[in-house]
DNA sequence: TAATTACCTACCAAGTCAATAGGTAATAGG
DNA sequence: CCTATTACCTATTGACTTGGTAGGTAATTA
């Protein structure tokens, strides 16, 4: 299940996107509109852009913007940094431990074609589809 | 994320089914045929015939069996009896609570798009497509 | 009646998640 | 230059879930 994390991060990234403006976006209004704690945000916050999705600067007038335009973002990069995984199941993620019985499993490739199915929807899913 | 359980109970369901016999299948053998703790598998067994996709028996020649065709299992049924829910996001998820931004939300379709996605796939996978 | 098997209740350790607390550093406007 | 504003940093917490074990009782058949 993918988590609050990874929701609130596709709701900020929508909230900038929808402010259309070339100037930054403080996480105290983003916060506001969105009906989130402004603490729990930051956290957040910090893996876009550590991921280098939004860049943020300091002071008045400070805030967070997007770095491309949002028909270039898809859901998959935003969502991959705030989940531990994507995938279905252990067996199809690379961050688990591997399976021994992998090779001769009747049900991996089936795992393997759920997690295609989800991440190709995911990566053709794009952030100006939600403005 | 599916879980262990869920995993394993399909594992069973299709080592039952492979099995190709009209008597019940013991435990003990598919523990260890699967190499799974028996332990283990029998909370798992439990849902499976609480849920009447499986029936077992006691004594001396006991174990389980299916209750109807393999090609009439569908994976869906099988895995929503091991997990709290199979839904990608709690908002979508019935046993969840509410979000009241739900009629505003601006994800909250494309989050519905994605688990039904993944529920038509699992409901049209059948079991038998694993022998 | 004894072996075999399913079935039942309880428990536990580790990990994850959602969220909060209490700061420090950078920047722009007056 | 100073002060308000804003991002950024580190640590902690309680609740919940997961994966798995332990130690039994009940049912069935040879």
């Amino acid at each position: 299940m993918i988590s609050t994390k990874g929701r609130y991060a596709l709701r900020v990234m929508i909230d900038i996107a929808e402010q259309n403006t070339n100037n930054y976006v403080a996480l105290k209004d983003i916060a506001k509109r969105q009906d989130i704690s402004k603490k729990y945000l930051e956290t957040i916050v910090k893996k876009l852009v550590d991921a280098n999705l939004l860049v943020g600067t300091s002071g008045k007038n400070g805030g967070y913007k997007l770095v491309k335009s949002a028909s270039k973002y898809n859901l998959y990069e935003i969502l991959k940094l705030t989940e531990r995984t994507l995938s279905p199941v252990a067996c199809v993620d690379s961050k688990s431990a591997k399976c021994k019985r992998k090779k001769m499993c009747k049900t991996y490739p089936m795992w393997y074609e759920l997690n295609n199915l989800i991440s190709k929807y995911l990566k053709k899913k794009k952030l100006n589809e939600f403005l």
